[in-house]
DNA sequence: TGTACATCAGTGAACGCGCGTTCACTGATGTAC
DNA sequence: TGTACATCAGTGAACGCGCGTTCACTGATGTAC
């Protein structure tokens, strides 16, 4: 009945799991396929019996690196109320130590800037895991009252996004923490989540 | 009594004035050094009498786009109430039209991703660009009457910065607008400042 | 005003390097008999 | 069970290319006399 995963199969999904830390800490450009397959413990040859070019490595990774930001969104809501959820997601997702967590966090904060310069597919794929996040808020957000919820889980979005994006260029620590703070803070305030929360 | 501003000075300019226009619109590592003379009308070679090497031309060329940023708030809140002038920096930084103008700009939702690889010195400025960028916000909720208002300021920063990035990385136009729309209706509504402002 | 010369901004060939990609090959694995 | 052979994942040398950087040079500009 179950299918028998094969070498080749567990080497393609070992260069993507690198490939999608890679990516993410160093930009969809930042590095080459030769220091990819090594970090995976392979000779650059190898590589096009796998993927027909790089760019076809970014856009399976991409799949990838969302699986990521789809686990920190079911870990923090699967199980409990709306309102519990988004509140421990906010705190998740905008956690201190989110900060130098790049490489196995969400693909947004450290892609997204260069999404529109990715070849189509790659782009399509980007923008359908981004789509999927978004719709997973907005539905915690109808379910919790909120008119507009489609409206707000942009606003939301965004603002998680910037939040973490900015905390991550800052050099020195206290301006990055007091900015994840303070949208930590903001943002269940403003989605009424203040006294239901629990300890972040 | 005015210095007289030389022809290598002029020189210098426009080669500031190109790479700061094409490093927002292909990414700090998107435009090679001869790329860049080229467009600046000259060649390769000469680059090496204005600049020590790329990495001091682009620590350069971002305090010559953070003008951009530094327009965009002056033009919208010099001469007028905190309030007025708030909101509409907000509708201006947030337009529909910022989607396309990325080459002259805010720098930092094209490059704020990328800043954590940038070399010291080029951090640093973008620091000190995204502090400067902050700190008239702050000023301006201050003013406001908002308590809080350096919390407040870089909640309000990150949706900004977010709205945009996502707008630009958007494929569908209507998803681009629908974020950018968002981001500028939530903004003006948890500022207070719905109905004071004027028309977008 | 006219000639001689110094200055120096800009030119373009050349460098070493890492990139993405190709391809003839090797050698371990697994099937056939 | 033991040998012969086909398969094919992975190797590593080689390619053309664009990169950042260097440097001997050219030729326009402006000063000296």
């Amino acid at each position: 009945m179950t299918e028998k995963i094969s070498h080749k199969e567990r080497t393609r999904a070992r260069i993507l799991d690198v490939a999608a830390e890679a990516l993410r800490e160093h930009g969809a450009d930042g590095i080459g396929v030769a220091n990819l397959m090594k970090r995976a413990g392979l000779t650059h040859g190898g590589f096009y019996a796998h993927f027909e070019n790089r760019d076809d490595l970014v856009t399976h990774a991409i799949d990838r690196m969302f699986e990521s930001s789809r686990t920190i969104m079911l870990r923090n809501m699967d199980g409990v109320g709306p309102a519990e959820g988004l509140a421990a997601l906010i705190d998740d997702y905008l956690s201190d130590r989110r900060i130098e967590q790049v490489a196995r966090g969400c693909p947004m904060p450290p892609l997204l800037g260069e999404v529109a310069r990715m070849p189509a597919a790659a782009r399509a794929r980007f923008e359908q895991g981004v789509e999927a996040f978004r719709l997973r808020l907005e539905g915690a957000l109808e379910a919790l009252g909120h008119r507009e919820a489609d409206l707000l889980s942009r606003s939301v979005l965004a603002e998680m996004i910037g939040a973490v994006i900015l905390g991550r260029a800052a050099t020195r620590p206290e301006d990055a923490l007091a900015g994840l703070a303070a949208s930590r803070e903001r943002l269940k305030t403003r989605l009424g989540l203040d006294a239901k929360a629990g300890p972040g």
